[in-house]
DNA sequence: TAGTGGTCTAGACCACCCA
DNA sequence: GGGTGGTCTAGACCACTAG
């Protein structure tokens, strides 16, 4: 059973009747004051759980006013990463979107797709697998999942990799770190994205990592341009107000 | 003068005793007990600190152990954006790193690289600018100011353009929206950064908001793909804790 | 068992917006 | 002036880690 603290609850309650237009953008949230009693918790209780859709960019506090919902109708949910799904999920295509090219056990090598591995030597599983989208090979996925956290996967596994990872092996992802690049695509890239040598592709690169800080994935990522599209919501981390500031 | 509060004081200076390497990659931070009595708060105002540093990925706090201090090593600061400067900030190259193309008054189009426009008749001024990196022409900015929040800007003001609104201006810069693909250059933009017809570009578009959620920048991007990368910092949004999952 | 972080409370005072 | 959000406090109880 899953635990959700209040401020949980208030923000996906909150985030639900964003979502089903009981609340639209342009409208005010209930006052703090005013969920607190909805709620019935502490005003602090309910900050949090604002902060939480200010940071993904759901709604604008203003000061003296109230919470503002905002606009996000060209974000799909979630907010921010890569689009890679469509728009009206259609039943079909939606189901074996995923294709496993690869499942098998390899030896960290010294480098990866330029990743500076201290982890080398350590065993892992090696997979790749062809994501479509609107029946075109889209994306090429590349990766390591260590050993130590994944003993065990199978190739069905891989085409709901966090869903095993979390629900089956109860591993806590916690963060990753990304890196976008654009280069020309590898030659045995091309082939499988069904792009003319000398072709472009977006390339992520990211390393992932569970609550206790342990890396447990290497990907890299190749996205053929006509279908990668990458969002992001950014605030501003405002270094200082200021009234009027010299220099 | 700059107001800062107690939770930013001190956020800044447990960030400056990582930069400085006060604190390591490794360490713990001291206790939330600790900081409590180092800075003279409560207990609340330094966890409100601390969530800082873990949105940006500095630390990574650890149930019943503390906060550990993460190796962000290949992150040059800030986390997360564009790397748009050498690692080395050289003397050379530093100054007239951007040229300004253009600076005109514009009335907003209908339309504008995709984005809908509903500020369409607007006033605003454009500008066109070319940023050098390793003296070689990498990005060429085309973007719009509304002139009701911007009613006055010069050439040289373009090249520290966040400095010039935010502290001459006075404006407060709340938030933005990004979207980056991978496009075929057009040709003048081919020219500008010395690419051949048909190369590919990485192409960023946003549209960033001041703090009273107005619309105030429309800013489209083209990055000489050797030149581009960007890099992100990703924190799993925890859906749910579990014990036991029943599906 | 002692120490850590995770969550929550019921207040308080302030700055801002608006009628 | 009354309502809003921004910040801060001094407690409390809990869950987890470690020796």
């Amino acid at each position: 059973m899953a635990t959700l603290s209040k401020q949980e609850i208030i923000a996906q309650d909150i985030v639900q009747k964003i979502k089903f237009k009981q609340y639209n953008p342009g409208d005010y949230l209930p006052s703090e004051h005013r969920l607190c009693e909805l709620y019935g918790t502490s005003r602090e209780t309910v900050r949090k759980a604002l902060a939480q859709l200010t940071s993904l960019g759901l709604i604008q506090k203003i000061r003296g006013k109230g919470s503002l919902v905002l606009d996000m109708q060209d974000f799909t949910f979630p907010i921010s990463g890569i689009v890679d799904f469509k728009k009206r999920d259609q039943s079909l295509g939606h189901k074996g979107s995923i294709e496993v090219l690869n499942l098998e056990s390899r030896i960290i090598p010294d480098d990866f797709s330029g990743h500076p591995l201290e982890e080398a030597g350590n065993s892992a599983y090696w997979t790749e697998y062809l994501r479509y989208k609107d029946d075109v090979p889209a994306v090429l996925n590349q990766e390591f999942l260590f050993k130590t956290f994944v003993p065990e996967i199978k190739t069905e596994d891989v085409s709901n990799l966090y869903k095993y990872l979390e629900e089956k092996l109860e591993l806590v992802i916690s963060y990753s770190t990304r890196e976008i690049t654009v280069e020309k695509a590898p030659a045995d890239v091309c082939k499988i994205l069904e792009l003319t040598e000398g072709d472009y592709v977006a390339v992520i690169r990211s390393m992932s990592y569970l609550d206790n800080t342990s890396l447990f994935q290497l990907t890299t990522s190749y996205q053929r341009p006509d279908k990668f599209k990458f969002i992001d919501f950014d605030r501003r981390k405002n270094a200082a107000r200021s009234k009027k500031n010299a220099e």
